[in-house]
RNA sequence: GCCGCCUUAGCUCAGUUGGUUAGAGCGCUGGAUUGUGGAUUCAGAGGUCCCCCGUUCAAGCCGGGGAGGCGGUACCA
């Protein structure tokens, strides 16, 4: 006798960084979906949706002297050879849709869309390769109202979230004023390494909050070893530039306008930053007029975000709070949200500049983050009543009470699989259900059904537990005429709605 | 990408100096219980010891290579 050959089976198990989510948890985040286009929509934004994926040059993400996509986008071929990429976030799409729709949209056009997008990266603790996000923009508005309008519907949107004021800030800067700084330190555009200095500076800028200040020079300077062993290049700046640069970073203050003033002396004298400054200061005033005070969002030096790509505004919703997490330690959520101006954007297809600004956060992380520090209120998953099957004849019978239920707007079904009756137990405990339904013979002689409290019957199990006795009576339940089997049942959810309420 | 640590049951992990049949807890399935989930108790199922090559009479354990995971760092539209 042979060994029997074992046909091939594939591993179940869902790719690196991507994962499933099921009931509550799905319920939860879509409610917070659903909080944040709610304040989008009330802005006057229009729901738009655009494809998953998007020939690779529209998305702007070539290997230089490659013709084939960048590293950190998934890409395939068309069968025309054509180079299609998943999208990466939902501004470079916005982007193709407005200049290939540009003679018929108005403008400025304000939309705001949400859906999964893709990375290609390496995936972390409440970070995935695929996430929800959830963005609003103007494009074709260039004044700072269109910015100050984001950066307090930022804010309003983690109000409707529930977080508390003082919970969250959104922290707004100005990329002229770093241009600025950077004119004032004497690095100059015209210079042949001036974008890479630049960006090294910006990056380093970037992890002040991180790596300190004494890491950040270390940064602007020669350079920096981390403890892994890893050597980060630094700008090769001189000690003057570098306290010019320090200088700017330290110009935060609690109140905007304080902000303004030290970043007024930290740009000197030139224009680029100024005109940064002064774009601040409408700002200022804008939010207060949108009742935006200094506790919601302030002016903060060091906010970076996305290095080739913003022109003016740039701004970041940041969670302040800590929290404790599973492992015990007070851990703290950076950044849920960002957004910023984008004058260069749609310039790509149509050749002339187009101001834009927009907004966008990251649902998974921001549910990942409040999650992580208890701060969802995951409504216990209710479950659907379940009408248990005693009796496989009677089928047809279960099945119009299950129809009963539903009519009345009460979620309901009938045990579909063939366990017995602890089985069946079994499963509407799995499934959260609030109670079940019990027509066995000993009822349907008595014309009757028997309704048990799932969750009164598992409060009552805890105080009786090493009784041997918690068995013999049936707990938490009641049985009522069959005719009053809705009225019956509907008594019963409220009554444990009422209980939850308290705890 | 770079550095470090890790990989044994569905999950969390034990596993002696290399030595017969690889274990525990939790979970799962079933019984104790004519018709009752969560307590108790008994039983059962469940394993390519990450993969490949090598050393050895003998490898979960030793050596080499690879893959995957975790942490840090870099990048991040």
């Amino acid at each position: 006798m042979s060994k029997a050959k074992k046909s091939f089976r594939p591993k179940a198990r869902a790719p690196r960084g991507l994962r499933d989510q099921r009931g509550g948890q799905l319920q939860a985040e879509r409610r917070m979906l659903d909080a944040i286009a709610g304040v989008y929509a009330r802005y006057g934004f229009e729901l738009l949706d655009t494809p998953a994926f998007e020939y690779a040059d529209a998305l702007g993400k070539f290997l230089p002297d490659q013709d084939r996509p960048n590293e950190g986008v998934f890409s395939f071929q068309d069968d025309d050879e054509q180079w299609l990429s998943m999208r990466y976030d939902l501004t470079a799409p916005l982007a193709r849709f407005v200049a290939e729709n540009y003679d018929s949209l108005p403008k400025p056009f304000r939309r705001y869309q949400w859906g999964p997008v893709w990375r290609n990266e390496k995936p972390g603790p409440g970070r995935f390769r695929q996430f929800i996000q959830i963005d609003a923009d103007s494009v074709g508005a260039p004044t700072m109202a269109a910015d100050a309008e984001m950066i307090a519907m930022m804010a309003d949107c983690m109000d409707a979230l529930g977080i508390a004021r003082g919970d969250y800030v959104v922290r707004v800067n100005n990329r002229k004023i770093l241009d600025g700084v950077l004119e004032c330190a004497g690095l100059l555009p015209e210079a042949s390494n001036y974008e890479t200095q630049k960006l090294i500076v910006l990056r380093a800028i970037d992890k002040l909050d991180r790596l300190g200040a004494d890491g950040v020079m270390l940064l602007l300077g020669e350079g920096r070893k981390d403890e892994s062993g890893d050597y980060t290049k630094g700008a090769g700046l001189s000690p003057e530039q570098i306290e010019k640069v320090m200088a700017f970073t330290r110009a935060g203050a609690a109140d905007r306008r304080e902000t303004c003033a030290n970043l007024r002396s930290a740009v000197g004298t030139s224009a680029i930053g100024l005109e940064g400054v002064e774009e601040l200061q409408e700002i200022d005033r804008l939010l207060d007029a949108l009742a935006c005070g200094s506790d919601r969002a302030v002016f903060d030096p060091s906010v970076v975000r996305g290095l080739g790509y913003y022109t003016g505004p740039v701004f970041e919703v940041e969670l302040v709070f800590e929290a404790e997490n599973e492992k015990g330690e007070m851990t703290r959520f950076g950044s849920v949200g960002s957004g910023g101006r984008y004058d260069g954007l749609v310039k790509m297809f149509k050749g002339v500049e187009v101001p834009a600004t927009g907004c966008s956060f990251g649902v998974s992380r921001l549910f990942a983050a409040l999650e992580a520090l208890g701060k969802t209120q995951t409504d216990a998953a209710t479950g659907p009543v379940v009408v248990l099957v005693m009796d496989k004849d009677r089928a047809a019978d279960y099945q119009v009470m299950t129809k009963e239920l539903r009519d009345a707007g009460i979620c309901a079904e009938m045990y579909m699989g063939g366990g017995g009756m602890r089985a069946q137990m079994k499963y509407a405990d799995k499934r959260g259900a609030p109670l079940v339904v019990i027509e066995g013979e000993d009822e349907r002689a008595k014309a009757e059904v028997t309704l048990k409290d799932l969750v009164l019957g598992e409060r009552l199990s805890a105080d009786i537990s090493d009784n041997e006795e918690w068995r013999s009576g049936a707990q938490a339940q009641v049985s009522i005429s069959r005719t009053g089997l809705v009225e019956g049942v509907q008594k019963m959810l409220m009554a444990s709605d009422a209980f939850k309420g308290e705890g």
